[in-house]
DNA sequence: GAATCCGAAA
DNA sequence: CATGTTTCGGATTC
């Protein structure tokens, strides 16, 4: 990374600072400023209502929500001018629907839901588990709308208690740090933003520093309607309970502490919490124990210590120190300003309410849990309704040695990033948590200026053992760490760094691993075990949940966790697992939004719908479910649209990007199109070659790449990605496919957009995993472009599979693929995996070759007359009639096929 | 250090 | 309704 990509001066760091509001600057204060300046004339959308009409209106077509009873019946809203200082996004938002995104991606995607009533399912007709769309089939129209309801920008659904944020409002911006910090995004598109609150999201909130009655006088402030009674009740008793519990890692033994014993009594009565309780072997001086086990003590030693040697807090140039000093200064100004809008006080006054507990008790009680279940007790704390709080004093920690580690002067952070890391350090300790930042926005950095906070050891943990490689360099990078003082844990090195405080990079199954292990990895493993780790840095922390490395979360003590992502979605249930295992999302940036600060590239998406030919539909209307998926990969008029847009992007100068998740086919497509591929069994220096000569050869334009892309591979810059095919409906993938392109460098040019585009073959099964795909960036706010028929495409008669012959010959390949396919697999069921693709791969590049590129290279006869010779021309034209038919009971199976 | 085996993730 | 396949990292072996 260069130094450009943190080029956040001053002078911007400064106007960002006025935009991007943050929530200890008092929302109140800002929403009376937006209010009092709509008094003044200030244009503000007449009927806010309408917006949503039109946003949703796709959902049913029709009027189930109307508000006409509420007067919102003036269609002329469209075109008042919003202050476009409060509200950039909305001239956004018009050219997306000027340019036909939103609504025809909207509309055409609702015809695959077709009539049906959908009530799971959002605009795109995909599954969808906390969508808004049912609030449209209400009728909605007899709720009680406050008088001046138009300056207030939150509706909230009765139902479903889910809060929906009206984008376009001029205190937009301040509405949403405040859901932010206490509610879940659901989706945000480009007008209309849903969140909800969960226990969790409230958790956080209430870790924060807010409290139970601002959270409903500040959402009470900014909706339309009255809060639902059962909202109240929930916000009331989601955070009755919450912060009360702490977990506590004290001489490498977890205690569960509390400043109100009758809590602990409370949990102690818990079965599963109960049997997870030790004793302490012995009971040192003014400790006493009960019976139940219940230790009881002055309040902490820490404390005394605390008063004497205040520790001196950052150091200055520390960019970290920084943010810190930064975010209590804006408390500290929140509190004073809070003195007028005295309401908002406790919203951002958080240490005060910390210490008054502590000196009101005088003692702190705890007990004893045992190590190997402290997740059980977490969860039951959790299901019971007393989350702990897992908070790091680091700064009064003195018995843990401290890690010489700073930013480097020259290393600026960005405001998100610092954002993100007040909300981490808000109260002078470190909490426990995740941080949601997109690909390419400094992830690391987030990382290392956190570690460079607590100045303690660091375990930090990665996927991959390249990424393992990429944190040790970006730590020497950007931090004054010394190359002794980091530790790499992979399989080949197995390092110790020097000193008594160290910094060990390590992959997740290094250390997650059970079973038998090498003799010096059994050494480094112990190492990891015997000694308290200041924080635990996990990159990529989605794959956390996953059942063998979750144990590694608890099983190593470590002060604090931090979480890094993009996705926090798996599609599976267990990444609500990450609550208990790390602790709750800090932080989530909206990708829309540094995309418009210039943080990352503008990617245009658009999903391009191959039509498949005759021969390959049916084809693939007669193949079982696991062949078909080669066949409508293969489809002819797809490998044409690549070809297309290959050659439009390259004529622009784009560097682009092509993946296809079928190995085969990616043989296939990289072969017939001339171009460089990687895929599993490409050997390691192999792939260093192509991937330099891409990124400097400026003939090599295009690279294909399998799922090795995903991860764990370097990718150049590209400006340009093509998505052939993919993994079933993972969002995760979709998401960070995407992520290849957020980087580009060109991002800052005037009008600059990255384009990802994901081929479809229409009326398959990929239609519907395509759009299960999208979800997640939807939810991020990008809309997808539907393309139908790619301009120019006709005039290109140099494309290939120009004609029926060579695309019969294709056919005929991929049966033969399939086919040989199968056979291999009957072959030589075991072998290794790797090995075994490999070797299949050497096999079928042989045997496919002989049939493939034969046919490929043009009209090969024996090809063709093979192909005759087969099934196909027995059966050539199907009735005509029956194809439709076919087609609709097709897609109803498909479709409706998730729901329940 | 490559070939092989294994487990696990998505 | 459950799914399959590719890929990875680590350890062992020669």
């Amino acid at each position: 990374m260069s130094k450009r990509e943190f080029d956040a001066p001053e002078a911007q760091r400064a106007t960002e600072g006025r935009r991007s509001v943050s929530f200890a600057e008092p929302v109140e204060k800002r929403k009376a400023a937006a209010l009092s300046e709509n008094e003044e004339g200030y244009a503000v959308p007449e009927s806010p209502s309408n917006r949503v009409h039109t946003e949703y209106g796709y959902e049913d077509g029709g009027d189930a929500a109307d508000g006409d009873e509420n007067g919102y019946d003036d269609e002329d809203s469209e075109d008042e001018e919003y202050s476009s200082d409060e509200y950039d996004s909305k001239e956004q938002a018009r050219k997306d629907v000027e340019s036909g995104l939103l609504p025809k991606a909207a509309t055409m995607s609702f015809g695959r839901d077709g009539e049906d009533s959908g009530e799971d399912y959002n605009i795109l007709g995909v599954p969808h588990r906390n969508v808004a769309s049912g609030m449209f089939e209400e009728d909605y129209s007899s709720l009680n709308l406050k008088p001046d309801h138009e300056s207030r920008p939150l509706w909230i659904c009765p139902n479903t208690g889910h809060i929906i944020l009206e984008a376009f409002s001029p205190i937009a911006d301040q509405a949403t740090d405040f859901l932010i910090a206490i509610s879940e995004p659901v989706t945000r598109p480009a007008y209309i933003h849903e969140y909800k609150l969960t226990p969790f999201s409230l958790y956080a909130a209430v870790s924060v520093g807010l409290d139970t009655k601002d959270i409903i006088k500040v959402l009470d402030r900014l909706s339309k309607v009255p809060l639902p009674p059962d909202m109240i009740e929930k916000i009331t008793r989601w955070t009755r309970s919450y912060g009360k519990v702490k977990l506590v890692l004290k001489h490498n033994q977890y205690y569960v502490e509390s400043n109100h014993p009758e809590i602990l009594q409370h949990l102690l009565r818990d079965p599963i919490i109960m049997q997870s309780r030790t004793f302490p072997e012995k009971s040192a001086e003014g400790v006493t124990v009960s019976k139940e086990g219940i230790i009881t003590q002055k309040a902490s030693q820490m404390g005394d210590i605390n008063v004497g040697g205040l520790p001196k807090p950052q150091q200055p140039e520390s960019a970290a120190g920084d943010a810190i000093e930064a975010d209590k200064g804006k408390l500290e100004n929140g509190k004073e300003v809070a003195k007028d809008a005295s309401e908002f006080d406790p919203l951002v006054n958080l240490d005060k309410e910390d210490d008054d507990d502590e000196e009101d008790e005088g003692m702190v009680h705890s007990f004893e849990v045992e190590k190997s279940s402290v997740e059980a007790v977490k969860r039951r704390c959790k299901e019971i309704d007393y989350p702990m709080l897992e908070e790091y004093d680091f700064r009064n920690d003195f018995i843990n040695p401290n890690l010489d580690i700073d930013l480097k002067p020259a290393t600026t952070i960005r405001p998100y990033q610092e954002k993100s890391l007040s909300k981490m350090f808000g109260n002078g300790r470190a909490r426990s948590g995740i941080i949601v930042l997109p690909c390419g926005a400094g992830k690391t950095l987030v990382g290392i200026t956190a570690a460079c906070t607590i100045k303690k050891s660091i375990l930090c943990l990665c996927t991959s053992a390249f990424s393992v490689l990429q944190w040790k360099q970006q730590f020497l990078q950007w931090s004054t760490i010394k190359e002794e003082q980091i530790a790499v844990f992979t399989a080949e090195k197995k390092e110790r760094f020097q000193g008594e405080a160290g910094l060990v990079i390590s992959t997740f199954s290094m250390v997650a691993d059970t079973r038998n292990r090498s003799h010096d990895a059994q050494n480094m493993m112990d190492f990891l075990h015997s000694r308290e780790w200041g924080m635990m840095l996990l990159d990529e922390v989605h794959v956390a949940p996953a059942s063998m490395f979750r144990r590694v979360v608890t099983e190593i003590a470590a002060h604090t966790k931090l979480g890094l992502t993009a996705t926090l979605v798996r599609e599976d249930e267990k990444i609500k697992d990450l609550n208990f295992l790390i602790g709750p999302k800090l932080y989530e940036a909206n990708w829309m939004d540094l995309a418009n600060k210039g943080h990352i590239a503008t990617v245009q998406c658009a999903e391009v719908w191959c039509e498949m030919t005759s021969e390959f539909y049916k084809a693939y209307l007669e193949e079982q479910s696991r062949k078909r998926v080669l066949i409508y990969v293969m489809n002819p008029n797809k490998f044409r649209a690549c070809q297309y847009l290959i050659r439009y992007h390259a004529n622009r100068g784009d560097k682009i990007i092509v993946f296809v998740d079928n190995v085969f086919a990616l043989i296939e497509y990289a072969r017939t199109l001339k171009m460089p591929y990687i895929y599993g069994g490409t050997p390691q220096q192999e792939r260093i070659r192509i991937l330099h000569n891409f990124q400097y050869n400026s003939k090599v334009n295009t690279i294909f790449l399998s799922k090795v892309g995903d991860t764990s591979l370097d990718l150049p810059e590209a400006t340009c990605l093509i998505q052939v095919s993919s993994h079933y409906g993972s969002r995760r993938q979709e998401a960070q496919r995407l992520g290849r392109i957020l980087r580009a460098k060109r991002r800052n040019d005037e009008g600059f957009n990255a384009f990802f585009y994901s081929l479809v073959s229409k009326d398959t099964q990929e239609m519907y995993y395509s759009a299960k795909r999208q979800q997640f960036l939807i939810d991020q706010g990008y809309s997808f472009k539907v393309i139908t028929q790619l301009e120019g495409m006709d005039e290109c008669p140099d494309l290939v599979y120009n004609d029926v012959e060579s695309q019969k010959a294709l056919l005929h390949a991929v049966r033969m693929a399939s086919e040989a396919d199968a056979d291999l697999e009957k072959e030589e069921g075991f072998a290794d995996g790797r090995l075994r693709g490999s070797k299949k791969k050497l096999a079928k590049g042989v045997k496919r070759a002989a049939g493939s590129l034969k046919s490929l290279s043009g009209a090969d006869n024996m090809a063709y007359i093979e192909s005759n010779g087969g099934q196909s021309v027995a059966g050539n034209r199907r009735p005509a009639s029956s194809e439709p038919a076919e087609q609709h009971r097709l897609f109803k199976r498909q479709f409706y096929s998730k729901k329940k």
